[in-house]
DNA sequence: TGAATCATGTAACTGGTTACATGATTCG
DNA sequence: CGAATCATGTAACCAGTTACATGATTCA
């Protein structure tokens, strides 16, 4: 599954821009899955080629014009084929645990910090979960899917074990480190 | 941070060939970073050229020489470096996700296949980190180093979490499916 | 006044994967 | 006898990022 197929997704919600699009990946998708303009805009561009968006421009004064997109029957057909064959794959690549694998080779207080921080952004990632819970608490008629909520608790239990675990174990993984003030200064 | 990294970090626990790398990458650090032959023996030879590893080769009847890598002095400092300036990101890329995020266009029994299935794989992991548990248990003297339990410990309490959650809502997620035995088998 | 937001896009680069090519040996 | 393991590498390809280019508007 590549940026191009999640566009078709994102484009299943309704119209909308590639500035859009980018935003939607950030506000709802962000913790599984990341992508750039970079990447976006020629997707849309080869979407469009094929017919599975249909695009029409909106003139603006000044800006340059937004082209709206929305999903053809071809491409909604064409992305549910595609979520039958994707391979459920689900892969963390995280030099955050390469750091600490190598703890050892690194000064305790540059480990607090790295623990502390990851800790920061684990309670930032449950802020943002919390807020998305209450704006669609209890009605069933707003936008999101059902399975947004299954992601949501998804995140949330594993985001909360970790977060449990780093700090459990802060004092511990902080000790694996090396002392010397601050090694490796002399460089 | 990259493979080449990496196989620095591998190397610092002692000499070993590019078959090996691939190992040691499988079975340590295959939850949160995976590398192929194909970037592993390009990377060896980068850093031959750049002096951080030495290779000397051992001749083999039928096989390919060996080549046998070693870490030096240079390389030791330059992992070292690295690792203090490597920014501790946290990338997860879950295609099962998205899926999940889509259900309501998947139908019944394609959900619960795929739960079950990653339900099955976070127990092979889970048993997969109870092996390394038990061959490292009493002796503080083996190889791995001490940041290992950490990131085992870790991927063991996140692991257990994402299965429990994704227990517990089976039939809810189930739930969000298609009916109609096996849609779009008409293609 | 300067930062953020809206809005589009391209070109160069990068960091990887996949598939291929080769071939003896050992295990079940 | 066939599969897996040992062992090395390359070439073609790919998906995506980063940085750049442009520029009005709105908010603090």
């Amino acid at each position: 599954m590549d940026v191009k197929t999640l566009c078709l997704g994102a484009l299943s919600f309704g119209e909308a821009t590639g500035y859009d699009i980018k935003k939607f990946f950030e506000c709802t998708f962000s913790y599984f899955f990341v992508a750039s303009y970079g990447s976006i805009y020629p997707a849309l561009a080869d979407l469009t080629e094929k017919g599975w968006v249909a695009c029409h421009c909106e003139a603006q004064d000044g800006k340059p014009d937004k082209k709206v997109y929305a999903l053809t029957d071809t491409g909604r057909a064409a992305f549910a084929q595609e979520l039958g064959r994707t391979p459920p794959n689900h892969k963390i690549r995280s030099e955050f645990l390469v750091l600490m694998y190598f703890a050892h080779l690194l000064p305790k207080d540059k480990i607090a910090d790295l623990v502390d921080q990851r800790v920061t952004e684990f309670e930032r990632a449950l802020e943002h979960i919390r807020e998305f819970e209450q704006r669609h608490g209890g009605d069933e008629c707003s936008s999101p899917p059902p399975g947004a909520r299954i992601c949501c608790g998804y995140g949330k239990a594993v985001t909360i074990a970790a977060r449990e675990y780093l700090l459990n174990q802060r004092a511990a993984i902080v000790q694996l480190g090396t002392d010397g003030a601050d090694s490796r200064n002399w460089d």
